[in-house]
DNA sequence: TCTAAATTGACAGTATACTGCCAATCTGGC
DNA sequence: GCCAGATTGGCAGTATACTGTCAATTTAGA
């Protein structure tokens, strides 16, 4: 019996294709964001980080980059710029001199607390132009669909890892 | 009448953000392609464009970008990278000296046919977790948002703009 | 206790993304 | 034919991402 043909090699496979879509909406994502928040010079990752120290105060950067399954050393940089900004302190930990205690300044948490607002338009208008009932049923799937992948992730998502820091009684 | 309390500000509002899913689930999917194609040494974006020069031999750099909704910017240097490694070949084109006309090598041709079945299984590793009928679910609401979202983005979609090389009559 | 292994943060190097600017070139209107 | 405006490609500068390496430090095990 005949084997399938190969697929045909054109552009219109690449714009059906998962990566792709999520590489596009990816963008599409950054662009809004960019475009509601552009009073606050913030970046997404920069915004994301700022929350989860907010929730976590004296976590370190490690940690940090388990509890928002970001790069561990792009975080870095990240925080260098947090920093620069004076939204973000880092503290020598005294029992272990090789960490670092993140927390947030007075200017890290108003700025929170403003930008918030913002963050929320933009997350709105991504969803925008589905139908309320596809919006929800778009984000069910993608909620799963991001937890069932989390360890193909290089970084992947460790939520508890955050009260680590709160002592280490397990 | 009271209005609504603010959003509280944890780190839990932005697990459920659709831009933080976004931004995951482009990591995760971008993962899986690297493993799935670590033998050929090209990256998703390298990819994507190989495919829009194969089907569109003698297209320039600006309407490649349109094409494929890639940064202009950032495609100059991927095809750098492209003709560094002896996949793409650029030359000028005699009507008009401002524009650069892209061409597979034989290579590049090569290239393109062997990488194919890697990128179908990493495209298909992407939505494996998901039970079929919500795959489709989920990839057209994906298309959907993507395209209605085509003007948001920094470089929206033009695939009709690759036509243009082909002479000027419209 | 002494040391092998693990952890943390830093760094170098590559590859997207995006902004803004510039020179060379082409086109259209006059 | 000329000039204003548009187009093309290139470049500098910033911000994620990721790989791999390294030193300082801590921990765990023999």
């Amino acid at each position: 019996m005949p084997s399938k043909p190969p697929p045909p090699i054109t552009i219109d496979a690449v714009y059906a294709a998962p990566g792709y879509l999520f590489r596009r909406m990816q963008q599409i994502a950054v662009s809004i964001f960019m475009e509601e928040c552009k009073a606050f010079d913030l970046t997404p990752v920069q915004y994301a980080a700022l929350i989860a120290i907010h929730t976590h105060p004296g976590i370190d950067a490690t940690r940090l980059s388990a509890v928002i399954a970001f790069d561990r050393s792009t975080l870095g940089s990240v925080i260098e710029r947090l920093q620069a900004k004076d939204y973000v302190e880092r503290k020598p930990a005294p029992e272990d001199k090789r960490i670092k205690l993140l927390h947030l300044t007075k200017s890290g948490a108003a700025i929170l607390r403003e930008i918030i607002p913002a963050v929320e338009r933009a997350q709105a208008r991504m969803l925008e132009p589905l139908k309320p009932a596809d919006r929800k049923t778009l984000m069910g799937l993608l909620v799963q669909l991001v937890d069932l992948n989390n360890e193909a992730s290089r970084v992947p998502l460790r939520a508890e890892d955050a009260l680590e820091h709160l002592g280490k009684a397990g």
